[in-house]
RNA sequence: GGUGCUGUAGCCAAGUGGUAAGGCAGAGGUCUGCAAAACCUCUAUGCGCCAGUUCAAAUCUGGCCAGCACCUCCA
């Protein structure tokens, strides 16, 4: 499949180092609140990319980190009277609650950085013997930006240009504890009352990006093939990251590098400042958590995609035909008769299609066209198609809806016998021309849950 | 100031040179005791605006208008 490549700018054809098995890092949230919609994006778009390549037989090791240090949970820690660590664990937990309510799978690891303190002073030590990082007076440790030849690749800005253009960089940075304003910090001296850990260079924690750096070369190596996360994080982060693991271990850092693009509210940037904040939540308690990730794939993950509370209905809608057809083909297997294999040579279609919208950068909207496609296949010829047609259109949906995490709700409960007595009975009505009766019957089931509608085949139970 | 992104039907959204996918909403029809679901038909002579290149442009080039993002810890 082809991929676009954030480091050159162009799709390339998304080749592993060993053929088969991909190494992929994502960077996670950081737990001092519930994730937002946004958070949700990369959560959603990197999920069906593992699950694509899974589908076509490569195996995925897939690493995704829980940021549990950090400026914004000691600040909220603080405020809310509680230990860091509590804070942490407690939206920790919320984060895996809504990951699986979105039905993201789990990763293959989920690193916490407060896990990998040795790891970390590992690399700052790699670091600073290269010459890359200095100790300053008050025991920071900070990196040399513009020692590293390569800094800007990712997000292709240059440095000279950023500090005569951007007057913050000039003014607030000017601390005299850097060497250059450009460079950042990977280790912090720790500050009262604050979490700290002890290091060759005192009491402190570390700075963001290092994290990952150090995250990714334990579990995945020294170079991975890809790495993904929100365009926002492009820079400083993702720049930081290939600096700090290039310098320190001597080779590339990641050959490809994805970033998905922001869900706005109102064509505006989501913050709270701003009063347009959404939790995946409050989200998910309205509209369901399913319909949030159809909706999150219905854009190409690089365009922005604007939120509104009416696109959500639009999703449940359109997941509800979705359902509708796939309880068809269980249907249509169980009560008709039919002798077409006419469907097989549609669901070859489909999954061609399909293999064509993902190959090309993940286009997940012409694989949802592809969808479509076949459930109007589906439902067309149903009622004239071999059970064994049937049992294959209906592996063919799943296998498709699977990639993409949808439909994955469906309801297998058996069907009570008080039920069952009540559609025959209305049956037995609707023979005698007891209409009234047999509507009767009808808005008993529906009190129970059920829809009754009737087809040549005979009644069909649609569970509400 | 630097670096990018976006503008396609009522709404959402694919489509990067060959004559506008798909979903939601809407209209008509078929089926049905009535419904529901499903199916069929219809809904952009036009893709922000103006020029240009070409046999051919939503797609390429130039200009303009409108909106958005990043530029040191925000997915």
């Amino acid at each position: 499949m082809q991929i676009f490549n954030t480091l050159t700018r162009k799709k390339e054809e998304f080749i592993p180092q060993v053929p088969g098995e991909y190494r992929i890092y994502v960077c996670g949230p950081t737990v001092y609140n519930f994730i937002h919609i946004g958070n949700a994006r990369p959560v959603v778009v990197f999920d069906v990319l593992r699950r694509y390549l899974e589908y076509l037989g490569n195996k995925v090791c897939y690493v995704s980190n829980i940021t549990d240090i950090d400026d914004k949970l000691i600040r909220t820690a603080a405020e809310q009277g509680v230990s860091m660590q509590s804070l942490a664990q407690r939206y920790e937990n919320e984060y895996f609650t809504d990951l699986d309510g979105l039905g993201a799978k789990r990763a293959t690891v989920h690193p916490r950085a407060t896990e990998h303190i040795a790891e970390i002073l590992d690399i700052i030590r790699d670091i600073v013997d290269k010459g890359y990082g200095y100790v300053a007076k008050n025991g920071d440790v900070y990196f040399r930006a513009k020692k590293f030849k390569d800094y800007g690749k990712l997000s292709h800005l240059v440095l000279e240009d950023l500090e005569s253009g951007n007057r913050t960089l000039r003014s607030e940075l000017a601390e005299e504890l850097k060497e250059d304003p450009a460079d950042f910090a990977v280790w912090k001296a720790a500050k009262q009352g604050e979490p700290y850990w002890d290091s060759p260079y005192g009491h402190g924690r570390p700075g963001w990006h290092i994290e990952c750096s150090a995250m990714a070369r334990k579990h995945l190596g020294k170079t991975i093939d890809l790495h993904c996360g929100g365009e926002d994080l492009i820079f400083p982060h993702h720049e930081n990251e290939i600096a700090q693991s290039e310098c320190a271990n001597g080779c590339e850092f990641a050959h490809y590098w994805m970033h998905n693009g922001f869900l706005n509210i109102d064509n505006q940037k989501m913050s709270k400042s701003k009063n347009n904040f959404f939790t995946v939540r409050d989200i998910a308690s309205h509209y369901g958590y399913e319909a949030l990730r159809y909706f999150l794939l219905t854009a190409h993950y690089r365009s922005p995609l604007n939120y509104t509370p009416d696109l959500l209905d639009a999703c449940k809608a359109a997941l509800e035909r979705l359902y509708t057809c796939r309880d068809n083909l269980d249907f249509a297997r169980e009560n008709a008769a039919g002798t077409s294999d006419a469907l097989l040579a549609k669901a070859q279609e489909a999954e061609q299609k399909f293999r064509t919208a993902m190959d090309d950068d993940l286009n997940t909207v012409n694989a949802l066209a592809a969808l479509f496609d076949f459930v109007r296949e589906c439902n067309t010829l149903a009622a004239s198609s071999s059970p064994a047609a049937l049992v294959q259109a209906a592996a063919m949906f799943d296998t498709l809806a699977g990639v993409l995490g949808i439909v994955q709700h469906r309801e297998k409960s058996g069907v009570p016998a008080d039920v069952t007595e009540l559609v025959q009975a209305r049956t037995d009505a609707k023979k005698a021309k007891d209409w009234a009766r047999a509507d009767a019957i009808r808005d008993e089931l529906a009190q129970k849950g059920y829809a009754v509608e009737d087809t040549p085949q005979g009644p069909k139970l649609v569970k509400k």
